[in-house]
DNA sequence: GTCTATATGGGGATAGAC
DNA sequence: GTCTATCCCCATATAGAC
């Protein structure tokens, strides 16, 4: 058993811890606040021995920020095998707001990466405006078979994010509301429940059978 | 005519082009990664001239964040003269909808301290639930007369919240949304209208008259 | 009020001993 | 692989000439 046996590897599992750290400096400081001082410290080591293991606090950032634009492409798409406006949707909406409570630092380090202008997002929108175009199309079926009511698809694809999204960039707001209340914090299911009732109710038909 | 009265003053000129250089740098590179340097090159001056009219980083990203708290503390209020939730919704998705429009900098600037854990904000949360339990008791006299659907107050309004702050925070991914597109960008008007009517008919009940 | 010069601290990154 | 020591740059902030 040599060192590329045990485990997964003694360098994969550093390199997973700073990652880790990573993260949360990244999602917090953004990418011109966060230093490489910082990042070690949350891993546990000395900066020297971060430097060791990374090739530059840059080519750190870019891993990470490929991760959620990865998870992403993964998780966001709309479900092929689903028809029904109301299935696609739901589950979307599911898996962006697991992806948020599940993942809030990585899901931050975007929106600290758009705050800071988008400039190491260059490569990735056309591929986002690509995704976003096909479920516009998709939506505009919808609307002409009459599934859903006539709405802007490209805003309402935007304004689902937006809320989905929330809940990762301001969890810090979210849990202040409910500190000092009565009311015991949401619990996700009923999050979920709430914005996708929210919003199906937005743009189903007043007809609806 | 003395230096006191030439203008609004001299200093008081001076000191809102760096608030404006400032808004700007804090925005994009948050607290931690604003430099007192790149705020002085943005506003045209040296560095030490900066510190010239300044006390210091922090009481300047203070006195900024202040500036939004005081502006949301006015705009985003319900209308007490309004009565209808149409009226009272409609009106308040506008407002913070034009702020985020008109004063996109100075929006983020909060999203940013958010996204670095709301350190500086310790003071502002209690003033900030009180804002949103007045709504809730609002929207729950709404739903006990039928004039809304049963839904969950506090995260209603933080999802309208979430939608309307989104065009301020991701202002450079809607337009990216757009960029290559045979789609002209939405008007500030158009989008005014798609989230009010997406949060309309999210949440009046399904017997509407 | 505005400049040059500087004090002091911390940043990213590396060299070289162990 | 991990440490101490160090390089070089840039940060905030101030002193003092003009």
């Amino acid at each position: 058993m040599n060192s590329e046996t045990n485990g997964r590897g003694r360098r994969e599992q550093m390199l997973e811890a700073i990652r880790h750290a990573a993260i949360s400096e990244f999602s917090e400081k953004g990418f011109a606040g966060a230093t490489t001082q910082a990042i070690a410290q949350r891993a546990g080591m000395k900066k020297t021995q971060l430097h060791y293991y990374i090739q530059g606090k840059e080519e750190l950032y870019e891993e990470l920020l490929q991760r959620v634009l990865a998870a992403w492409a993964e998780i966001i798409r709309f479900d092929d095998a689903l028809t029904e406006p109301q299935a696609v949707l739901s589950r979307y909406i599911r898996n962006k707001l697991h992806f948020s409570f599940t993942q809030p630092a990585l899901s931050r380090i975007f929106t600290s990466e758009v705050l800071a202008g988008g400039h190491y997002l260059e490569k990735y929108w056309p591929q986002a405006r690509e995704n976003i175009l096909r479920k516009e199309q998709l939506i505009n079926q919808w609307i002409a078979q009459g599934a859903l009511r006539p709405l802007d698809a490209r805003l309402f694809i935007m304004h689902i994010w937006a809320i989905t999204q929330y809940y990762a960039d301001f969890a810090v707001q979210v849990k202040h509301m409910y500190h000092d209340t009565d009311a015991a914090p949401a619990t996700q299911e009923h999050i979920i429940r709430e914005v996708t009732e929210l919003v199906l109710r937005g743009c189903l038909p007043t007809t609806a059978s």
